[in-house]
DNA sequence: TAGGCGTGGAC
DNA sequence: TGTCCAAGCCT
């Protein structure tokens, strides 16, 4: 079904991919993991520099797993969901301690590590070790969507007939390619708000663009609000404990947010998850 | 399974 | 301007 697909796809790859350093020959599986985790729901401009200070401090899961867990969080800067770093740390540790330093290289074992989960273990599973797995992120399924169903979006969660359809789709021969060549398509031409049909190599079979490009049906697609909320508290709250070096003096926390009882709970928040430390009645750190 | 979890750029 | 969105994961 829709084998069509893969050489118009394969070929716009070749001409068409982005050079990124962790696509290059020489990024090793712990490259492309740092590189997967920083990923998640974080566009690629904004990865780049961080991953680079990231790889030159901590080129080996043993150098990352040498650091206190607070040093992760500190240099995840302002990337976003900062328990990702908490995650690429306790990562570090787990392949240190239980895979003699080297990334597992089956999506059993990828799967087990704490921040990764299907998708992330199928792509490092395709990409640094070049496993055949359907990988399954936003932008394949978008691509999926429009081209073999006709809609415009993917349902919400991923469903079991978008992972046969990918499934049925794997080629014989370098899924991991691919696999990349769908997500880059996505990421570049088959973009969510205002595709570029007009330079997709598979337009004249894409069953949404033939279809008129119907407008989405279903449910409603929940944008949240983030000015005032929880998690921009937490954010506030994080980049004084990450700017500062050591304790921070409470009253220091307190500057910067206004609402007490928002303030309590976001802080609370952050201890709950191991991002932040109580040192003693007055002061907060980043986790040692 | 729906909702929580950061941040900033694009339109 | 506010809304939407970006290589998800976890509970």
């Amino acid at each position: 079904m829709a084998t069509g697909l893969h050489a118009p796809i394969l070929d716009w790859y070749a001409e068409n991919a982005r050079d990124l350093p962790w696509r290059r020959p020489g990024a090793g599986p712990w490259a492309i993991l740092v590189s997967e985790i920083m990923l998640q729901q974080t566009p690629v401009v904004r990865v780049l520099p961080v991953w680079t200070e990231w790889m030159e401090r901590w080129p080996t899961p043993a150098a990352l797993a040498a650091e206190p867990p607070g040093e992760a969080v500190r240099h995840w800067g302002r990337l976003g969901y900062p328990r990702r770093a908490l995650n690429l740390h306790a990562c570090a540790r787990a392949i240190t301690a239980e895979h003699a330093g080297q990334v597992p290289s089956s999506y059993e074992e990828l799967r087990r590590l704490p921040g990764i989960g299907d998708y992330t273990a199928a792509a490092v599973a395709s990409f640094a070790f070049g496993r055949s797995h359907a990988v399954l992120d936003t932008n394949v399924r978008r691509v999926l969507a429009r081209a073999v169903r006709g809609e415009e979006y993917p349902p919400k969660a991923t469903t079991t007939a978008e992972r046969r359809l990918a499934e049925s789709l794997l080629p014989a021969l370098d899924a991991p390619r691919w696999a990349v060549a769908v997500m880059e398509l996505g990421a570049l031409v088959c973009t969510a708000r205002t595709p570029r049909c007009a330079d997709c190599p598979v337009a004249a079979a894409c069953a949404w663009r033939l279809a008129g490009r119907p407008a989405y049906e279903g449910p409603e697609r929940r944008g949240q609000t983030y000015a005032g909320t929880d998690r921009q508290c937490r954010g506030r709250l994080l980049a004084v404990l990450r700017d500062a070096h050591g304790a921070v003096p409470k009253a220091a926390l307190d500057a910067v947010w206004d609402d007490a009882v928002q303030r309590e709970r976001a802080l609370d928040g952050l201890v709950a998850d191991g991002l932040a430390e109580v040192v003693d009645e007055g002061a907060y750190r980043l986790p040692t």
